[in-house]
DNA sequence: GCATGATTCAAACGGGCGTTTGAATCGTGC
DNA sequence: GCACGATTCAAACGCCCGTTTGAATCATGC
């Protein structure tokens, strides 16, 4: 029932008669960010694209593959570029280990990169996937936790090595805790931002944020370890 | 056409039988975190509940009024928790500047306190704001940003005293970094702590985390400013 | 220039959605 | 013990959903 994909191609002369795959995955990008996955409805999304309806099941066989396909298109990437910029930097310092700060730089700047090129839908993939690690529809969970797994066993490798005072599992947690304030902050809701009533005119918005992020997170994760009697949870008064 | 609440009580010999009010809070907060909002529907709500579908639009007006309502129930008594704690500390210090752990503590222990109480909905309903973060519906923006705009600014003028090195500005977007890793950390998918190969058996978990988020965003706000040239976009090898 | 398979299209399918309605029931104050 | 407002209930309303269908159109290899 499914085509293999032509060889036909459109004359690249007009930047906005992509493929019909692509139109979709552009709207689909565009419209889960703004409304989110089960807020956003095929007709709406294949509107926007100016496509048929039935394009999203031709193509992609369901609302929840295309929501797979959205995420796989640039989540793949962000993350071998991780891996690999890791590699490099390990490669550049020889025999000794890398700083924290470096090896989080290997984390944030493929995220930085893929925010500020406009032409790999700049912030609006990165507000999809940081609203798609709290969504709890087990396609979505399961889908990132595979997409993720090899980046982050990599990392931790490579964090253990520049911060031999954690324990393994004090490491998981320090690693878990850095991931949330990047989804986060990435993900930025203007709602958040009002909150904390932070001016954000600026465009080069995200690389300011990721310079205060990135030594934020390196100070947590150098912290010493804690001493399991700083929270307690006193009643009486 | 809305009712003004009457006297009547069951008597509460049965803990089962609470009112039709509370047996839909309950049931909502529950389905809401398995689910999330737009993919719970009236109708399994209300049988959850064992009540007539009509009583949600009959008690609460409408499915989002009951989604405020179901936020709100939790989160008023939490942050003005939170604000009468660190009030109570600032008492204790006397003259003495408040250090960064014990004001910290004040932000975290109200929300400990909520994620151990069973009678209060436990973890569903942390689980259930963490995802509002992340959601986009402006109902839901609008709604958390007036719930927590008396809180954040109460703690922002803590934290400025106790971290005098910090710029205003500086001070909100490591605020901003605190949020995100705590409401990351409580919203606490399974799938992620999969993802990170977390060992999550015990039953006192929440503890131990709280014990272990508190020393890295501890050291994170007291990290002395970045350079601002940590982070360097280099695209050449 | 026709056969073939890929793609697009309009239309419909069955079902679930949030909300409304108006009558039945309940609980209390008089 | 009755009147009255609060609450519950079954049923229906109108709408939109994701998906499927089968015919029309397109692009290509022979």
């Amino acid at each position: 029932m499914r085509a293999q994909r032509p060889a036909r191609r459109t004359p690249a002369t007009d930047a906005l008669s992509l493929d019909t795959k692509s139109r979709i995955l552009d709207a689909a990008e565009l419209l889960f960010m703004e409304h989110g996955f089960e807020a956003t409805s095929l007709r709406q999304l294949t509107a926007a694209a100016g496509v048929n309806l039935a394009a999203v099941n031709y193509h992609f066989g369901s609302k929840e593959e295309l929501f797979q396909a959205v995420l796989t298109r640039r989540l793949d990437p962000m993350n071998q570029e991780r891996i690999d910029l890791l590699a490099r930097y390990e490669r550049e310092a020889g025999s000794k280990p890398l700083t924290c700060e470096k090896i989080l730089s290997a984390m944030l700047i493929p995220a930085l990169r893929l925010s500020r090129d406009e032409k790999r839908g700049g912030k609006h993939f990165l507000r999809v996937l940081g609203r798609a690690y709290a969504d709890p529809a087990p396609f979505i969970r399961n889908f990132l936790s595979a997409q993720y797994a090899g980046m982050i066993a990599r990392f931790k490798e490579a964090f253990l090595k520049a911060l031999p005072h954690l324990t393994k599992q004090e490491l998981t947690w320090r690693l878990h805790f850095v991931m949330g304030a990047l989804s986060y902050t990435l993900a930025g809701t203007d709602s958040l931002k009002l909150m904390l009533q932070v001016i954000t005119n600026d465009q080069d918005n995200d690389e300011l944020l990721l310079q205060r992020l990135a030594p934020f997170l390196a100070a947590g994760l150098k912290a010493p370890l804690g001493d399991a009697k700083k929270l307690e949870l006193v009643s009486g008064d």
